[in-house]
DNA sequence: ATGCTAACGCAATTCGCTTCCCGTTAAGAG
DNA sequence: CTCTTAACGGGAAGCGAATTGCGTTAGCAT
């Protein structure tokens, strides 16, 4: 399927997507009809392997009622971020590798849950050429940094890194390597990963090789 | 455009895609009119907003003749690897920095590079949910993965870094960072990206965290 | 409780991509 | 040079995604 058609109309702001006068009702129910079925959808077809129609039959309303409120597929994934949570519990407490350590950890596990692996490969693939769905996943991605970065400048509170670092690179230079096998060169990810990067970047840290930019 | 639909039959390695039979004359004048007129419209209208009909009849040649011949956008996309280059010079004499760095000017020049760019797009996109799509880009990426191993070997041999640091891992550490930006992120990519990672890089390389596992 | 109209259901329609059929052209073996 | 048939051209047909118009249902302000 093609996700990239029509999705432009989402970044208006206001837009005249239906749904926003009478919010209660008929309205929140086939909201939640809709969303339950995207969500079966892409965890047993795939993203590549559903669609709109698919997901409006399923949730028993109409293809146009679909169309009308959320307009494209990609502005039906951008209602469904935060759909999906994995427990991976984060710390800032130290040591920074151990931190870090957890954070690959946890993108790894988001890769393998099949509706959040399924939310990203679909935004991702849009996101090349429509404008909508890489807004949607350069806010998503930007969000996951600013919440991580904490656990840079707790480390950098210890005195363990230099108190200059760019905290938000170093989750950059951690997170990379993750998306770069799932998306680019299409390798597995090895099960040390997670260990392996977090040591890499901690070593190029403490060199100061990653201090924030004057 | 929706790129994935058919490709899946280029995985078949035999293939009954025409042009093999006969490849003179005719033939290979088809080729190199619709490989131009491919690269042509990826310069001009990218991948987004063109596809097998506009390269064909640009190209002067019927669609069906180019369904036949390639089956795909993917399998012709496949047929323009190596058709775009960029000069710039890579060196393999040390410091390991520098010559990190020229890899991360390389890769930023690609992704300027009108057509390679929309070529990697296309197929990046394609990835995500065909495997043919996923074939071609993780062969290529390996490729260059590959190629650029001996900078890592040479910087060994020179004793500037450990004997057994893992050369692939190296070059991956380093590549990811500016295409994460380029397809995950969707940040731009700052001018001094490749300095920065090389410097990183290096760092861990040297701190020993980039060992081959044994 | 009533009225206005947002939101929905249904079906027809459009649009672009892909495949298929058949007649025509020309590559390459002999 | 002749013959076989690979490869091409043109157009019709199939297919799925997306859009639109109109009648119906129901949210919510009064």
């Amino acid at each position: 399927m093609d996700i990239v058609t029509q999705s432009q109309r989402l970044t208006q702001e206001g837009s005249r997507l239906a749904g926003s006068v009478r919010p209660g009702g008929r309205t929140s129910r086939t909201r939640v009809a809709v969303l339950d079925a995207a969500i079966a959808e892409l965890a047993e077809k795939g993203f590549a392997g559903t669609g709109l129609e698919k997901i409006a039959a399923r949730a028993g309303v109409a293809t146009s009622t679909v169309y009308r409120r959320w307009g494209s597929f990609i502005g039906l994934l951008q209602d469904l971020v935060d759909e999906t949570t994995v427990d991976v519990a984060l710390t800032d407490t130290g040591p920074l590798t151990d931190d870090l350590t957890r954070v690959g950890r946890l993108i790894v596990a988001l890769s393998s849950h099949p509706v959040h692996r399924q939310w990203m490969d679909a935004v991702v693939s849009a996101a090349v050429s429509d404008p909508a769905a890489r807004q949607v996943l350069s806010q998503t991605i930007a969000r996951r940094i600013q919440a991580t970065t904490v656990i840079v400048a707790r480390a950098a509170e210890r005195g363990e890194i230099p108190a200059d670092t760019d905290a938000a690179e170093v989750i950059r230079m951690l997170a990379a390597p993750f998306y770069y096998r799932l998306y680019i060169s299409a390798e597995p990810l090895p099960d040390d990963l997670p260990e392996r990067v977090a040591a890499a970047v901690v070593s190029a840290v403490q060199a100061g090789a990653l201090r924030a930019a004057p």
